[in-house]
DNA sequence: AACGATACGGAGCAATGTTCCGGTTAGCAA
DNA sequence: TTGCTAACCGGAACATTGCTCCGTATCGTT
């Protein structure tokens, strides 16, 4: 998976050293304001202008991607390795969700912005669909197959409803999503 | 329930008259364009200045309180209604959670705004759990009491879960949050 | 008819996402 | 080493939006 070594064209060096201060910057904030910190509070955060952030990042949902990218990854790949491990694959399916949940969760504010219709942010919607959904869709597949679960729900409205129930994690110590989310997953059974 | 005809002090009639006139609009834009519309358009389409609609409600939150209000008062009372009327509590805490659905799914983005950390609208998240939580409470203790639920849900927990499911509703066809809620229903089962 | 309290309208402020452009510099060629 | 140009940089500027302020117009009373 070499990320973009030896490309096309190699970038110039403070191109390349900018684009990991923004990286490691956004992360940074993101941490301590959550995914909606401003874009100036990174740029400032990075010491790079406004101007920078943008023609590294074309937008604010490019630059959540690109901080987030490999922890999608690991969860896109977790989908298999627990159905090969579980006992069967409803546990696989339920494994699989926790550590969704615990995903979105730990991140500030990052399930709010799996929503479709929160402008500007289509590419990180379809990133994290196009990623996620066929893995979901694979456990699902299987648990029916095993007769453990009902049929009639899809992958995306699963996975759109338990990032649904992630919203707003953590600002209220009396809500806790895993529980609802486990009411839900609780709910497939037949 | 006189809203404030005979109150303290008399309004100005064109005060009464732009109050109207503002609900009115709210109403209508908040239809087109859901609860999210810019002030200014509503203050527009009621044919009023920023500065009136401000001193009549002090902030967004507030007008959508009073466009809202009497359905949220109807979602309310339905509660002991359908505990009266039906055949189990547990039957008429899903006919009330169907009811809330309703009413969230059909204005655009209302549920969103159920938010606790949407800055600006604790007012709203705060009059619509007052109002309603006492009225979901009443409705889960029954259907504990008559042994059809898990009892280790609050029913702030499951109004906000609910909430949160709808959520985007209409904005995907592929979504349908009515589902999702069902689910999450029957998940409370013993 | 005059007057004071009340309401009105919209300019203005602050926050925020995004675009633009003049100045700077890295990397290559002679 | 020196010079050149494409790529890059920073931040000012623009657009949108929630909300405030204040001079002016209007209402209702005396």
């Amino acid at each position: 998976m070499g990320n973009d070594s030896g490309a096309v064209r190699p970038k110039r060096a403070d191109a390349r050293r900018n684009e990991k201060a923004l990286l490691d910057a956004a992360a940074a904030v993101f941490v301590a304001k959550g995914v909606d910190a401003p874009v100036r509070d990174i740029a400032a955060e990075a010491g790079v202008g406004m101007g920078t952030i943008y023609r590294h990042f074309p937008t604010r949902a490019d630059l959540i991607i690109a901080v987030f990218r490999h922890q999608v990854e690991a969860c896109a790949e977790a989908g298999p390795a627990l159905l090969a491990s579980s006992a069967t694959p409803y546990a696989a399916l339920a494994s699989w969700i926790s550590i969704f949940v615990d995903f979105l969760v730990t991140k500030h504010g990052l399930a709010a912005v799996l929503q479709p219709d929160n402008a500007g942010f289509d590419r990180l919607h379809t990133y994290f669909l196009d990623r996620l959904v066929p893995v979901c869709t694979r456990l699902l597949d299987a648990a029916v197959a095993s007769g453990e679960i009902r049929s009639d729900l899809t992958a995306l409205e699963l996975m759109r409803g338990v990032g649904n129930l992630c919203i707003g994690a953590g600002s209220d110590p009396r809500y806790d999503p895993r529980r609802l989310v486990d009411l839900l997953v609780a709910g497939l059974r037949t």
